[in-house]
DNA sequence: CATGTCACG
DNA sequence: ACGTACGTGACATGA
């Protein structure tokens, strides 16, 4: 049996076959395999030439005007469904999909043709990866609505109180979601210093500013109260639960597999990729995300993954031996930048060489170092000159990988991903300066993204075959979440950490920590 | 539709 | 004198 769309699927290309491939289903075409797909391929050719939707790959590279889908359908109370449109409208709207797409393959195609790496990084991740994201959408994500409701219902009291108390400091009631209106009274009215602006130039509101002003006054405590309540209750609780399925009663992102400039995923609709962590109220919005009975679910990330790759990239001896040898690897730091012996490391020690090795692979400043550690610029100096002294391989990285995006106008990942840096020679420094931090921390992050890439492959093949019940269902960077039948679950732990950590061969060892629990927030 | 803010890695 | 750490997406306001 099977469509003429699956005998020949070889054959077959697409725009954004993600799309299609649940469509498709849906009909009882299977299409597990295809030739090609236009917009991986733009993407790999460039990440950020232009947006690889199919009407702009047509204006770019086939210099053609589609016609646009909100142009036969009409927009917003007007806006009619697409089975509704005249069939002749229709069907050469339909055609002109079909016509450019194969149009866009032929030319990508060429420029593709004399670039065996991008090609490589196409077919062996990029187009085996539609797949893997298809699975884990589908698969969706299980939670506890009542959960989230009952939280819902305890924010909206909270946030209802701290309103109150604000508008009473206030002296007044105003919108305390408008910055503006928020701005008039903290700096016009109650006369606080203005500590910062915005781009813009409109005194600044945000979190640092009011951290700061809350030393000396009260009302910038309650209104940072109020916005992380506020923040929880509408992108989070109130959201998630609107967002749930009603067939498969699971929630079901979008990953975008061409976006981001680095080669990283991203997450829409909703956004599985910036679920609360790090405080413990944002940490309940995590408890709600639920295995089905009987299952637990399995949390794996990557350990120090970006700093794990700037050790491999830059063969830098000191930053490979504390990988090799299994060290904490900020305290290491601390241990050589503040020339103490790792037994005499303090957590502030530690927490300062963290802010210097995050700090680094962003290709931040001694300026930027003082804002994040608030000491002296001097000192900040100090520690960076300390570092560069012992870490040798690394400042020789840093500058030959500005000398050499320089040269190429692009930097590349460890699978040959490539970043293009038209700004890397502007005569503007704050761009130049923009650029060269996008060169330090490209081919880090990107490299990051090409071996989670390579590792959800390798899962989800293994999956598939030998172990269907077990659920692969979220990717938030260095992390990948599973849903697992409980009696299996040490084995699968085992079993996905295993592949993740060999997913890539480099000169240290990549290190996966996973965990099982009965939500996210016990499994991460 | 731009702006400001804030959630994540 | 100025600005100063990379990469994302969602929400609310207000023109």
């Amino acid at each position: 049996m099977g469509t003429a769309i699956e005998k020949n699927k070889q054959k077959a290309v697409g725009q954004n076959l993600k799309f299609d491939i649940p469509i498709l289903a849906r009909h009882g075409i299977n299409l597990d395999d295809f030739h090609a797909d236009t917009m991986l391929m733009s993407y790999v050719l460039n990440s950020t030439a232009t947006r690889h939707g199919m009407d702009k790959l047509a204006e770019f590279y086939l210099n053609y005007t589609t016609v646009k889908y909100k142009e036969i359908t009409g927009t917003a109370s007007k806006q009619i469904n697409f089975s509704a449109v005249q069939i002749d409208i229709a069907s050469n709207y339909a055609a002109e999909d079909a016509d450019i797409t194969l149009r866009l393959f032929n030319k990508l195609n060429g420029l593709l043709k004399d670039k065996p790496t991008q090609l490589k990084l196409l077919k062996e991740i990029e187009y085996p990866l539609v797949h893997v994201l298809s699975n884990i959408e589908m698969n969706g994500a299980k939670v506890d609505k009542n959960k989230l409701a009952d939280h819902s219902e305890e924010l909206s009291k909270k946030i209802e109180d701290l309103s109150k108390q604000a508008f009473k400091i206030a002296g007044e009631e105003f919108n305390l979601d408008s910055p503006k209106q928020l701005l008039v009274v903290l700096y016009e009215k109650l006369k606080l210093p203005i500590l910062k602006k915005t781009p813009k130039g409109q005194p600044s509101t945000n979190e640092e500013t009011l951290q700061r002003l809350a030393e000396e006054y009260e009302i910038p405590k309650v209104i940072l109260q109020y916005r992380t309540l506020a923040k929880l209750k509408s992108t989070y609780t109130d959201s998630l639960i609107r967002i749930e399925n009603p067939s498969t009663k699971r929630i079901h992102t979008s990953f975008q597999q061409a976006v981001t400039s680095t080669g990283r995923l991203s997450s829409t609709e909703p956004n599985l990729q910036n679920i609360p962590i790090k405080t413990a109220e944002g940490r309940r919005i995590r408890e709600a995300f639920v295995p089905e009975k009987g299952n637990v679910l399995i949390s794996a990330d990557y350990s120090q993954i970006e700093l794990r790759i700037m050790a491999h990239l830059s063969k830098d001896k000191n930053l490979t031996h504390a990988f090799n040898n299994n060290l904490d690897v900020h305290s290491a730091t601390a241990a050589e930048v503040f020339s103490v012996s790792l037994d005499n490391v303090t957590q502030e020690h530690r927490r300062s060489a963290k802010a210097i090795n995050f700090g680094l692979m962003y290709g931040m400043s001694a300026f930027g170092l003082t804002r994040q550690l608030d000491i002296p610029r001097a000192e900040a100096q100090k520690y960076l000159d300390t570092y560069f002294e012992r870490y040798t391989g690394v400042k020789d990285y840093m500058e030959n990988i500005k000398a050499k995006a320089k040269e190429d106008m692009f930097v590349e990942t460890i699978m040959g991903r490539r970043l293009y840096l038209n700004e890397i020679n502007a005569a503007n420094g704050l761009r130049r300066q923009a650029a060269e931090r996008a060169a330090i921390n490209a081919p880090l992050q990107g490299s990051a993204a090409d071996i989670i890439k390579k590792a959800m492959i390798d899962i989800n093949g293994f999956l598939n075959k030998e172990m269907p019940e077990v659920k692969m269902i979220m990717q938030v960077h260095d992390e990948l979440i599973f849903e697992t039948p409980k009696n299996i679950s040490e084995e699968v732990l085992l079993l996905m950490k295993n592949m993740m950590e060999d997913a890539v061969k480099l000169d240290i060892p990549l290190i996966a920590e996973a965990a099982i629990g009965i939500n996210w927030n016990e499994a991460h």
